[in-house]
DNA sequence: ATGGCCTTGGTACAAGGA
């Protein structure tokens, strides 16, 4: 089993791209995030052509979520219960008997930003959410866009973004408590060569210079910890053309998940 | 070269992203 996510930056934009990556990695779930489509216009009928179920849920111009799964998704959540927010960044659902999360959490833009207490508030209803899912799925995956670089070694230039939004010790500490949750950031459950990161600026050259941030992540719970046999970020499709500004990032399960 | 983008809405350029 392969479950990956991948922040595309507009689907309408990335829509060949992403059918074109499900060709050739064939996943068995593929979270996205920022489709920027309200759910009249999500492309259902292309993803479901690639021999896919997806389950959408969107808005215009900003933010927008979905959960692309071989087998159909089944209990569809859509956004944080109780949890009220006006913006699409949540889609969970259980495939194959393992609870999918997907997730595209606030950048926050800048720490005097209003847009940065809303973000930290964000963090704290996912944790206290995910806290339930975790007690009621022990198969739980928590994949997508977290807006957060863990630690300095997911940062290019971690002097530069010392206390920078994305690097900010409150924002660390609530992922942080996500892992006290009892779930595991996947990357690190391996040994990795170093300054590997999921996204990097359009400007300055930063892809070409290697100067990212490791801010997309896969989270997995203690039962399904034992079968990650890989987490790997596809670097290559970053260098498509007309790239989305993030790489996709997924995980290879040694056995189905499902079988137990 | 201490800069260098991309997307949307809407039709000029502002705003958001990270």
């Amino acid at each position: 089993m392969k479950l990956a996510t991948w922040n595309v930056n507009s689907l309408a934009v990335r829509l060949p791209q992403v059918l074109g990556w499900l060709g050739a990695h064939q996943p068995d779930v593929l979270c996205l995030q920022e489709t920027k489509l309200t759910d009249d216009k999500f492309p259902h009928v292309e993803i479901e052509a690639a021999g896919y179920h997806v389950q959408w849920f969107g808005q215009k111009t900003y933010n927008g979520v979905a959960l692309i799964s071989k087998l159909p998704a089944t209990d569809i959540v859509r956004n944080i219960p109780g949890h009220d927010d006006p913006q699409a960044r949540v889609i969970a659902g259980t495939v194959g008997g393992v609870r999918v999360v997907g997730v595209y959490i606030p950048n926050g833009q800048s720490i005097e930003s209003e847009k940065f207490p809303y973000k930290l508030a964000w963090l704290a209803g996912l944790r206290r959410w995910l806290a339930q899912e975790c007690a009621e799925h022990p198969r739980l995956a928590v994949l997508g866009d977290y807006n957060i670089a863990p630690e300095d070694r997911d940062v290019h230039d971690p002097l530069a973004w010392a206390g920078q939004v994305l690097c900010t010790p409150d924002e660390r500490a609530h992922f942080q408590g996500l892992l006290a949750l009892g779930l595991h950031d996947t990357f690190r459950l391996f040994e990795q060569a170093p300054k590997q990161y999921s996204w990097w600026d359009y400007r300055m050259l930063a892809f070409r210079k290697n100067q990212g941030l490791r801010i997309d992540h896969i989270l997995v719970s203690d039962a399904l910890r034992p079968l990650v046999a890989a987490c790997v970020i596809d670097k290559p499709t970053r260098k498509n053309e007309r790239p989305s500004d993030h790489a996709p990032v997924m995980v290879t399960f040694t056995d189905e998940p499902a079988a137990g």
